[in-house]
DNA sequence: TAACAATATTGGTCTAACCAATTTAAATGA
DNA sequence: TCATTTAAATTGGTTAGACCAATATTGTTA
């Protein structure tokens, strides 16, 4: 059997926090000394050599300035901008894709829309419908729910007769699966909350089916702000540690922008 | 006297940089396992421990993944993951579909350049006009012209801070290549129309420095939807078959419609 | 007091072990 | 013969102790 795939913290990690939360916690302020890298490894109970991998991710993050024959000293910064430094270190930058998928995936899709309401025929209104019939079936089961969900967008992607364009919505959408899953589970919690998503859906649907292409177009656009809302306030939820939610603000505001579509 | 504060370099900022050049020369490429830390140390010349701190700076960047026991590894990015799986839906369309993709490249491009409007640095902009400066230099050598056509557009892209973007417009700009010398030759023959189309660069370049995200989004429109009109007479003009030309019309109507971007 | 020299402190590097996780190869049993 | 189990080898993780080089401190001297 699997085991959990808990993977042991390294030492150099845990002195990484421990040196973390004394900057936190204000210990630790700019232009201050560190203790020598031996009196840590003696306070730590750890070798001078695992202080020393410690300090090394400091160092490359710009949180510390070590001097030979000196000391190691706290940058003269910004206190916040060294949080911010600290917070992203360990973890990793990768969450930022997550945001840079959703900005590709609005831009296709929101032409999608457009292009499938000018060109859908028959069938692939009928294959957007039945993905729709299958969303409006699944309250109560995750994985169909998530299922429909993307077959909902890969039949639209699929209804613009451009094989590239449902190449690259298929990828996608398959690659944000697990994003998808929970920021669903996470607005469902909330009743009501899955019809009024259904009915954005079906809107969609009615536009393209209707041919008309603009609002299928704008429809779809604020469809995929609103899933990306969705998953900064699930994000939000998830961490209570106000440096994230810092470092997410900033993040916030430099994906802001792309949302005119006028 | 002063003396200058040329500060040594540390032996795993050494290291560090020649791992990483093997890296950049392609002689490592992702996935691949590095030597063992003890043959690294022989190879290199230097302690275990230095190479260690080597390897740390290298972990915390995301550039390796160390699985203990079983060696180090260059790490595949999930962002160069995608990229490659967005490539492959790319690829697969194959040669004649060359409106598919420009149909595609005409929406990425043009949310490109709004975005690069938006977001993009000194930097950004100085190798945006770099590959302008190098097109106005081309206009006897077709290849160069090609290259720096090309860079323009991923300069572009680049500066969007969208790794995907930036993946996505190589991939469709490299797949085009050839289509493009063609169109290029084509209308070039003409004379004036060389200087004609540098404008057309010059005042996307010009939008975009002057953060006029609007103009850059239109302009940039307008210039994709001249290079199929362009490569539609290219096309035109090398076939004499009634039926073909027929065909083309077809072709043309099919996909006029998405040029409405009001 | 100012300049110099000796000393102590501190980071930088090295060696040589041992531990723990993992893989690989050999041995074993059905 | 094939699958399973076991033992050995490989590899990263950690420790201890030593020495070097740069810097700061202290003490001495002119």
């Amino acid at each position: 059997m699997d085991s959990i795939p808990v993977k042991s913290p390294k030492v150099y990690e845990i002195i990484f926090n421990q040196i973390k939360e004394s900057f936190i916690s204000g210990e630790l302020k700019p232009g201050d000394k560190l203790p020598p890298e031996r009196e840590l490894s003696n306070r730590f109970k750890v070798s001078r050599t695992s202080i020393r991998e410690a300090l090394r991710v400091l160092e490359i993050n710009g949180v510390i300035e070590v001097r030979p024959g000196d000391g190691t000293f706290i940058r003269q910064s910004e206190v916040q901008s060294l949080i911010e430094q600290l917070t992203n270190s360990i973890i990793k930058a990768e969450d930022n894709m997550v945001y840079e998928m959703l900005e590709v995936r609005r831009v296709i899709e929101t032409e999608c829309a457009f292009l499938a309401a000018q060109r859908a025929n028959s069938l692939d209104l009928q294959n957007i419908l039945k993905a729709l019939e299958e969303m409006g079936r699944s309250e109560h089961d995750e994985e169909l729910g998530l299922r429909a969900d993307l077959l909902f967008h890969n039949s639209i992607a699929q209804a613009t007769n451009n094989s590239i364009f449902a190449g690259l919505v298929h990828t996608l959408s398959d690659q944000m699966k697990n994003t998808i899953r929970a920021t669903r589970r996470h607005r469902f919690k909330e009743s009501g909350h899955f019809q009024e998503t259904l009915q954005e859906h079906k809107e969609i649907y009615y536009s393209i089916a209707l041919k008309d292409a603009e609002k299928a177009k704008r429809l779809m656009n604020a469809h995929i702000i609103r899933i990306r809302e969705q998953m900064a306030a699930a994000t939000l939820e998830c961490i209570g540690d106000d440096a994230k939610i810092a470092s997410y603000q900033n993040e916030k505001d430099h994906h802001r922008n792309a949302e005119g579509d006028k």
